[in-house]
DNA sequence: GACTAAGCGGAGACAGTCCCCGTTTATCGC
DNA sequence: GCGATAAACGGGGACTGTCTCCGCTTAGTC
């Protein structure tokens, strides 16, 4: 199914370039920043962007594929130094931290956990989703984590929490706290 | 302190009509609608509405401020009808319901929560915190919310629970959902 | 070296924000 | 009523960003 054409090498070469200028971009001006800027900094027109990614969405994805990658392989990581209780939450502390930290992620991560009818399957998506399973499995199994919730439910929470902190001082000091107060709950 | 200079008349027509107009604009585009539309729906030119309102956030404000001041007042009604603790929860439902039904409302909800340094005091924040703080005190002397919460951070935690109930479905399905997952925490 | 299609790139149409400043008009003292 | 005058109007225009179209360039192939 995969067709694997292999790219023209002036095209793979602005593809990467592309990629970087995005990279830069989006770290210095969240993920608002001007694609016809991105183009210019990779040194291509912009026709040569909106070839390559023909949203913004798929910019951004290309840009931070890599990064959410090591978030999820992170997952794994905490799910063998920690009890499945913790590693969840630690994971969940490192992923809401990334939201707020890597300008850009936030938005990226939130369109990959929204339930779209049309849910275009990201990359980004699968991996993140993938990670949040495996880490509320073994919390369930374990005994510490409410059987009642799915691994997504607790994604679209990570996100409500960094949206929370956010909101606190922009940057991931609060993190912690809204994460216990959503663990431990508001009763007394 | 609080200057009472009375409008020209036809000022106090022009803010109006923009006042009108914003709000159906925004009912109908979302936060972002145009503002040079809303100046044409209003029958007015564009200098004339940035001199009324500078900036996109204080049209919002202006627009939706009897919508903020009457959840504000159904805090108090729930306080009355119901428990505290109750009360509190069934408010935090409203208000992150009005967050995601009503288009708009969480931007200008969101900032008002925000701690800029740059803090400038709005009406909207004022009446909702106040709101949120009669209700928080009387949960706590109650003993149905734990004593270490801030009004604020509850404020800021609706924000959160309604960011991930429109993940979920863009409509307020799931508020109660997360709301209760919040309240009781994620612990079996 | 010549052919050809894949790929390039930037001009330009369009949409939005926001300011500037010449013109209009509400208000007030007479 | 009737100017005088300062407040308010409004739209033209500069600017920024998005995204498309199409004539030109060039990599890959024989």
């Amino acid at each position: 199914m995969t067709e694997v054409k292999p790219m023209r090498a002036d095209a793979r070469r602005n593809y990467e370039r592309l990629l970087k200028a995005a990279a830069e971009a989006f770290a210095e001006h969240g993920e608002g920043a001007s694609l016809d800027d991105i183009a210019k900094r990779a040194g291509v027109g912009s026709g040569t962007l909106y070839r390559h990614f023909p949203t913004r969405q798929a910019l951004l994805e290309a840009a931070y594929i890599d990064r959410v990658e090591a978030l999820a392989a992170r997952a794994d990581d905490l799910a063998g130094e920690l009890p499945p209780g913790e590693a969840l939450v630690e994971w969940l502390n490192e992923l809401s931290a990334g939201m707020i930290q890597v300008r850009g992620l936030k938005a990226l991560l939130g369109s990959a956990v929204t339930d779209g009818s049309n849910a275009v399957v990201t990359a980004c998506g699968v991996s993140v989703k993938g990670a949040a399973g495996r880490l509320v499995e073994a919390a369930q199994r374990e005994g510490t984590l409410r059987g009642d919730v799915e691994p997504i439910e607790i994604l679209r929470l990570a996100h409500g929490v960094a949206t929370a902190s956010e909101l606190t001082d922009g940057e991931g000091k609060f993190i912690r706290r809204y994460l216990s107060l959503l663990t431990e709950g508001l009763r007394p």
